[in-house]
DNA sequence: CGCGTCTATTACTCAGACAATAGAGGTGTG
DNA sequence: CACACCTCTATTGTCTGAGTAATAGACGCG
């Protein structure tokens, strides 16, 4: 991307809360159906002022984490209503271990949505995205995956597909889709399991989008997303 | 559900705020990168106080239409950032007449989802989702898509079994999903363009997911989308 | 011409008050 | 005793006004 995603931004009081509150949600430390304290306790406990609490109730809310009403206070709201596919969201979900069920739907979503992306974005693909996904493949392969510059080159390489389908709808699942992959592969990291070099199921795949082989295509991303999903399954215990 | 969706809710002005401001930037009233009023001269403008004005902001921010810093101010996001598959962000761009292209992205959106969706369920329903999915079949029948009954009926339907794959971020996707059929049918609607009965699609995919045929309840959702996507086209004019 | 410094502008944070609402519980009436 | 209605209170919502902190852009210096 154009601009570094975690840098230049100061820290703010009311995204803090948001998030610390956000992680204790999605984590279950606040059951849904559980009300909050009420503001002026809460806001007091957390050494804050009131209106910066109240601003970070309204992000959680607007991604559809608690509700206000008054008189009833705060609830969290009951899972189905929750926005797991905001990128923030998904971040706070793998603050902690999530459970072992949410990183497999995850890979099913993946599952579904990728190879279809992979499809049309081989026979819709614009010379620049090309050279985007190109470019990331070459990163990957200059630092590995065992870096952050790798690891941030296969997110583009996935966004790069995501963004080459036109469709701007799933365009937007770009975002999660790269913080799932960004998580699950600190994940793999994390627990030192070394997979396989992913280079060339990524090479495959970069052939076919370029090629215009949209079956081709594919079939390679689902090889691809299959892969990967076994890495981490013998991390996860299997 | 269990409750009704737009009932109960007093008016709360930081939420019409943040509608009001969400439309105006999904309908493109404000281009991306554009720089709102300062806080102050912004606020006393819409004739809100600060506080509901920054609650607002919060939540535009929350949804990543809006991105705030000292000295810059708030800018419109470029749209790559926006949450589309938000549910409220979803329903704001059908404020006023959306794009031809993005309606009919969010169909091929549906076209890779659901079909995908459908099979799974077809093979993890449980009975009480079955059980629902038959009752919003039945509504559908008996009140016909011109009703909102109707209407909602056929949301549940849908929702019902995107929420039987057991999938959570899948899930997530209902609201989003069924925001798209919402806001296509009433279009479709108000357009006059009375288009078949769509319930026999809705009974073939019903009937495969209830036989517990995987294959079969992908092709019948595949049918189903292809052809509302159709008369949605007629009336898009093509 | 490059680079550090200064300043003005902007969002951010705080404090305290009042309004509006909704639930609880009491009250009157049949 | 049952039930509708009313009041009362706790909680979020809204407003005002002030002060703080960060930073983009101007400015001056080497």
């Amino acid at each position: 991307m154009t601009e570094r995603p975690s840098a230049g931004a100061a820290p703010r009081i009311h995204t803090s809360i948001a998030r610390d509150l956000g992680v204790a949600i999605v984590s279950g430390q606040y059951q849904p159906g559980a009300v909050l304290p009420g503001e002026i306790e809460f806001s007091a406990q957390l050494k804050v002022s009131r209106s910066a609490y109240r601003e970070a109730v309204r992000m959680l809310a607007a991604k559809g984490l608690v509700e206000s009403r008054t008189k009833t206070g705060t609830r969290v709201s009951e899972r189905a209503r929750w926005n797991m596919l905001d990128p923030e969201v998904l971040a706070w979900a793998f603050v902690n271990e999530p459970p072992e069920p949410f990183v497999r739907s995850l890979f099913e979503m993946r599952l579904i949505v990728e190879p279809a992306a992979a499809a049309l974005a081989a026979v819709r693909r614009t010379e620049p995205q090309l050279a985007r996904m190109r470019q990331a493949l070459e990163d990957m392969g200059r630092h590995g995956l065992g870096t952050p510059e790798g690891r941030q080159a296969d997110q583009d390489f996935h966004s790069a597909i995501l963004l080459a389908t036109g469709n701007e709808p799933l365009a937007a699942l770009s975002s999660t889709i790269t913080a799932a992959v960004r998580w699950t592969t600190a994940f793999k990291y994390r627990k030192n399991a070394v997979p396989r070099d992913p280079l060339d199921d990524h090479g495959a795949v970069f052939a076919a989008i370029a090629a215009g082989d949209a079956a081709r295509a594919r079939e390679a991303m689902t090889a691809l997303v299959s892969l990967a999903l076994e890495d981490t399954s013998t991390v996860l215990g299997e």
